[in-house]
DNA sequence: TGGGGTTAT
DNA sequence: ATAACCC
């Protein structure tokens, strides 16, 4: 659900990229020279219900009662007391009252307080990771669990870096509860598959190590391929369909086959993560990459109710924008119909916002208002027929396609200094990345 | 199942 | 524009 994560990886020290400009800082993967075989040390960092956590910390009387955090009739995830008392996450409001009627419920719809931790957050690690360089080297000794009780080689060189991962995880996690009063675990091991599967080893608050030697024993452990983090509810089910159902049962399956069944592209990937491979790169995420608001409901089945609610989640998108600086070039508006079955999907128009309404985007929003609805109630009429009877349950607007804030235009110097407008520049260049902070749930 | 996000096709 | 994935 939702927590906060992070990613660290390195195979040799490297200069940190300077910031992007003129947002946040944000966090970059380190990009291994073409042809180096380096191995490499990931750290995952994972916090414990993070809504939860936001909100002991805004409402100090709430630490150590049982707490759920509640969107609609979810309980969408719950701090440590009241899982002990049978909540789960995800949990129908109706049936975590009755597992635990001393179960305390805030709201949690709105997301504004869990993203601005985040942001600190994301922060935060990035002012601990300039600081990593300049570190003294400590004593070789591991901190938090090894995953099996797998004795450290010091003599292994891959032995000692994960090591010092294990250091530089307890040191991330330590600031992160001393600066922003968050816990979380950490998972260290050479691949983010890995390191994300053994950062929930030892639970809450603790740190795991993963040696290369135990990954087999890590791997199989999982009792179902629907665990392995890159598999989703699709592919499991179709695995299914194949008789696949455990690790081994993919670890052996034909190739051919599943390559046929899958695609080929599927079928490489999670056969491989079937083995605990996995090159995936730590990926810059940057700023994001899209702006969206949505709300569910009973039902929605007129035109002015639509609009309504429309311009509700407009305002609030147009008061994230202003503050994230960046212009939306592209608007999107996404609705559910009401459907008995389970897996009702989205239906979406959008199209490029007029640049006469980008250009007033940063300095007065109401202006902005008028001419924005009457873009998004025509994708609406576009989708659905208003002459006939409809039944929606969501409505979601989105901005995306974001531009760094000037208005640069083709053949101008300007154009070609504008880092966002020019295709590839700043590929390859930087030595350190690293994923940026983001919110779950 | 909420209220978000991402990448691939 | 949709479909899959993540939480």
């Amino acid at each position: 659900m939702e927590r906060a994560e992070a990613w660290a990886a390195g195979s040799s020290p490297g200069a940190l990229e300077p910031e992007e400009p003129g947002g946040l800082p944000w966090f970059h993967d380190q990009v291994v020279p073409a042809g180096s075989s380096s191995s490499r040390v990931i750290v995952h960092v994972d916090l414990d219900c993070f809504y939860a956590q936001v909100e002991m910390i805004s409402h100090p009387e709430l630490k150590g009662k049982p707490l759920g955090v509640q969107q609609k009739y979810l309980v969408v995830t719950c701090n440590y007391e009241a899982r002990e008392l049978g909540v789960k996450k995800l949990m129908n409001v109706r049936d975590a009252k009755e597992k635990c009627p001393q179960l305390v419920l805030v709201n949690g719809e709105d997301l504004t307080r869990y993203r601005e931790m985040s942001y600190k957050v994301t922060e935060m690690v990035e002012k601990r990771l300039e600081q990593l360089q300049s570190d003294e080297p400590s004593a070789l000794t591991v901190s938090g669990h090894v995953y099996g009780n797998q004795p450290i080689n010091l003599h292994d060189i891959l032995h000692i870096r994960l090591l010092i991962g294990s250091q530089i995880a307890a040191e991330m996690r330590e600031a992160m509860y001393n600066q922003l009063g968050l816990t979380g675990c950490a998972g260290v091991a050479s691949n983010k598959l890995l390191a994300k599967l053994v950062s929930g080893i030892f639970k809450p608050n603790q740190q795991t190590l993963l040696l290369p030697e135990s990954s087999q024993d890590l791997i199989h452990s999982l009792n179902h391929i629907k665990e392995m983090p890159g598999i989703g509810y699709k592919t499991t089910k179709r695995l299914e369909a194949l008789g696949i159902s455990s690790v081994r049962d993919l670890q052996t399956f034909s190739s051919k086959i599943l390559e046929k069944e899958l695609g080929i592209s599927v079928a490489q990937r999670i056969q491989k993560l079937s083995f605990g491979e996995d090159n995936s790169p730590v990926t810059p995420s940057g700023p994001p990459q899209s702006f969206s608001e949505e709300d569910s409901f009973k039902k929605c089945s007129s035109e002015v109710e639509a609009k309504n609610k429309i311009e509700e989640l407009l305002a609030s998108l147009l008061n994230r924008v202003c503050q994230d600086g960046r212009k939306p070039h592209t608007i999107r508006l996404i609705i559910r119909r009401y459907s008995s079955e389970k897996h009702c999907s989205r239906e979406s128009r959008q199209c490029a916002i007029p640049s006469h309404i980008i250009q007033k985007l940063g300095i007065g929003n109401y202006d902005v208002m008028t001419p924005m609805v009457d873009v998004l109630m025509k994708l609406f009429r576009n989708m659905v027929n208003v002459k006939m009877p409809f039944h929606l349950t969501l409505l979601s607007v989105c901005f995306c396609n974001l531009k760094a804030l000037n208005t640069a235009k083709k053949g101008t110097i300007d154009y070609y200094l504008t880092p966002s407008l020019s295709t590839t520049s700043r590929s390859g260049k930087h030595s350190f990345k690293m994923k940026d902070i983001h919110m779950e749930d």
